[in-house]
DNA sequence: GACAAACTGCCTACCAGTAGGTAGGCGGAA
DNA sequence: TTCCGCCTACCTACTGGTAGGCAGTTTGTC
């Protein structure tokens, strides 16, 4: 039985991986190379460079993370089960190494020498992300799911930048829990009293 | 006029804003020696291997922040202030591009792919900064000065991962003054009503 | 339906440039 | 006289990237 992802979609797979090791100066083609079982050459024909390969990717994951947002907005009527559900993905996945990291997150460190191409992506990609979390804290606060003593959007940054330095110290401590002891407490403080 | 810092703490110097930028592997010693006038060959003459050189340069870093943060401490008998002035240092620190980002929180991304040696010097740094906002915590709440719905080192981890995440939010945006619109609430909160 | 042309996906072989690192020499200060 | 700081010259391994070939499939045309 023939592998059912195809080649390009294995290498943007392993790139992932990766870049959430190591970041963009992490990898290297031969990396990939050696890990799916294929040429050199046969990545650049799939991936001329390496900026392109990156850009794909992260084009990529910004559709992946629309697409499992967008979802989580449809599956879940309760904007609070809708975050609730939003940090879980992201305990299971450091719990579990899966992707233990944000690609974008990663990304955004080395923001300052990145090609144009990728930077601009992963500025949409946070952008997404907090325009998310803001229509979520909105539509809580309007059902009186949540008391905010910020905008929104404010808060929306908040509890992003939580979510990311939560990720820095699960890593930094190797501990998976410590996430979840970060941010669980920062939901916490949206609730209204009574809910 | 000869140069007042020696060429060793020329070449962590450089090679700390080197890594802010881009991290462990955004570097080289050829960046370094184009930097300081100074060749290759000479800087493995005072720092042997790459491994060798960051752990000099994380050494340093958590001393100066070690004294820093102790300084800060004598300088200010009001906790807040303490605090308030820890951040006001990142605050200036983004805004002027300064060393806009901390060498540990970089780092810590990559952590999976850095040499033990370094490996366990960013640990440390993250173990002290935590400890030290833990024990500022701690002395304020018992000034009734903070009112902690957590215990101390709790909210310590919490504020420290709004502080790396506001870093990075604020590199990938571009906006030096979300750092500070993400970090201020934060701290509000910890705020007893009547301060 | 036959047949050449074009296109795939991958290969080998190669390139210039750069990575981290080494060997050994040389001038000046202790 | 030895040590220090820096040098030139060099090494091997690896970086991203290219040129060109070669089977197998698709395509257009008669």
């Amino acid at each position: 039985m023939k592998s059912m992802t195809s080649t390009p979609e294995k290498i943007l797979d392993v790139a992932q991986s990766l870049i959430v090791k190591g970041g963009y100066n992490g990898f290297s083609y031969a990396d990939i190379s050696a890990a799916i079982g294929i040429r050199k050459a046969s990545i650049h024909h799939h991936f001329p460079t390496k900026a392109e390969l990156v850009s794909a990717l992260v084009d990529r994951y910004n559709q992946q993370a629309d697409a499992g947002l967008k979802s989580l907005r449809q599956q879940f009527s309760n904007p609070a089960e809708q975050l609730q559900t939003y940090l879980n993905y992201w305990q299971t996945c450091i719990r579990d190494a899966a992707p233990p990291f944000c690609v974008c997150a990663m990304l955004a460190g080395e923001m300052q020498m990145l090609p144009e191409e990728v930077e601009s992506r992963v500025r949409v990609h946070f952008r997404s992300l907090a325009n998310w979390l803001a229509s979520v804290l909105q539509a809580g606060m309007e059902l009186d799911l949540f008391r905010l003593d910020k905008r929104p959007e404010e808060v929306a940054q908040m509890l992003m930048a939580s979510v990311h330095g939560a990720m820095l110290s699960a890593r930094a401590f190797s501990d998976p829990e410590l996430f979840t002891t970060i941010v669980t407490p920062q939901v916490a403080r949206l609730r209204a009293p009574g809910c």
